[in-house]
DNA sequence: CTATCTGCAAAGGTTTTGCGGGCTG
DNA sequence: CAGCCCGCAAAACCTTTGCAGATAG
């Protein structure tokens, strides 16, 4: 799975349009800072400065529904995008400057599945969020 | 900790009107639904029509910042609110029936610790909400 | 050529806030 | 009685959408 996010669309049909191509661009190398609609728009319209901010929403929107791109919601409210190229992963936020890193912990997973399962339920789908701060830089506690 | 919201207002030293009495009464007993702003507004007005929306929004504020209530983001996008005098816990969201199960698993907790000191890191806080279908349909609590 | 897409601006949903009058302590 | 609080309506914030013109395939 390493195509391009250009690729991909044009994979699954869909149109491909000059905003389109920029969007998927900007997403090309934007997509592991995890930037929402606002640092996408700034991005995009510095390579074509008539590109409106209704049409990143329309095409992230597209990518998402086409199984391009996953739809974060972080504790900032806003939605935050990345490419659904790689395995399920979880996030920790560093707070001391907006990073996002991803991780992945099988037996955090396996310990949900036994939880949910032991309640009842079946897993449809889950966030797991750890919002945290370098141990080495200034602490506040 | 079995102080009623009222009690801990006070407490607090803020300063108890007629209508704060009122939403607190209504928390005290909706607590547990993990109301939004909309459900308790509901159930404020039947006891007094006169309070405005915008007085349960300033109050769940201000009882979020007094550290009497926790707000809770769930995948709706609404803040839904419940009290915070229990152990931290995270949620299984049954996505049949929208109720909101709380539970807390030590392991879980443990191994996140363990993997983000291993990244460098502090945990400030966190937040895993699991979204779930029951297994067997008739389920009733 | 035509269905789909775009830009614009208006509207949607949730939450906050400025204002002038009202109430708590 | 001073200062905080309330209701109202407007605005803030992020996102979606109706419309009429533009464009991909």
């Amino acid at each position: 799975m390493t195509d391009t996010i250009l690729k991909k669309c044009e994979a699954k049909g869909l149109r491909m349009t000059g905003q389109r191509r920029v969007i998927a661009g900007v997403l090309e190398t934007a997509h592991r800072d995890h930037p929402d609609v606002e640092a996408l728009y700034a991005k995009v319209t510095e390579i074509d400065p008539r590109i409106s901010i209704a049409t990143v929403y329309r095409t992230v929107k597209l990518l998402e529904e086409s199984g391009i791109l996953i739809r974060n919601e972080f504790a900032d409210g806003r939605a935050r995008y990345e490419t659904a190229d790689r395995e399920h992963h979880d996030h920790l936020i560093d707070l001391s400057t907006g990073k996002v890193i991803e991780f992945c912990e099988p037996e955090i997973e396996a310990l949900q599945e036994k939880l949910v399962k032991k309640l009842g339920y079946k897993i449809r789908f889950h966030r797991l969020e750890i919002y945290a701060d370098p141990i080495d830089s200034n602490k506040t506690d």
